[in-house]
DNA sequence: CTAGTGACCCAAC
DNA sequence: GGTTGGGCCACTA
């Protein structure tokens, strides 16, 4: 971990922080919507970065596969709080991109996504 | 200024 | 479906 930003930071926590509950959003969704020189590593960068204590939901973030980027314990304990939200992963560690996927803060999430789910497993 | 690195992404084989 | 390689941006030494 040789860098350690914070000018970003905050314009990256925020986005994250729009990401409504039981649903994720992949780092380079992140980036794009911050625009402004932030692309899907500086993303990674800000959620290492980010303390426990935070109230920035980084677990909702995942790689474009929607699977855990974190290696080590980090990725379990992400795994953990996002099913304690209803996201359900599938075959591999790998979450649904299609229903948990956040389409942005512009689209109006109805219900649940877990609730619209048709029963496929 | 140059080099190296990173919780990534995409095109191509 | 898989792997390979390059590109991307910001930050540190």
């Amino acid at each position: 971990m040789p860098a350690q930003d914070k000018s970003l930071y905050p314009r990256i926590y925020k986005v994250v922080r729009q990401v409504p509950r039981g649903r994720v959003a992949s780092y380079g969704q992140i980036a794009e919507i911050v625009g402004a020189g932030c692309d899907a590593r500086m993303v990674g960068y800000a959620m290492a970065a980010t303390p426990e204590g935070s109230d920035v939901p980084w677990q909702r973030i995942v790689n474009r596969e929607g699977k855990i980027s974190l290696p080590g314990q980090g990725g379990e304990i992400q795994r953990m709080r996002l099913e304690a939200e209803g996201v359900t992963f599938g075959a591999r560690n790998r979450i649904d991109m299609k229903r948990f996927g956040w389409a942005g803060s512009d689209s109006p999430e109805k219900e649940s996504p877990a609730a619209t789910q048709p029963s496929l497993f």
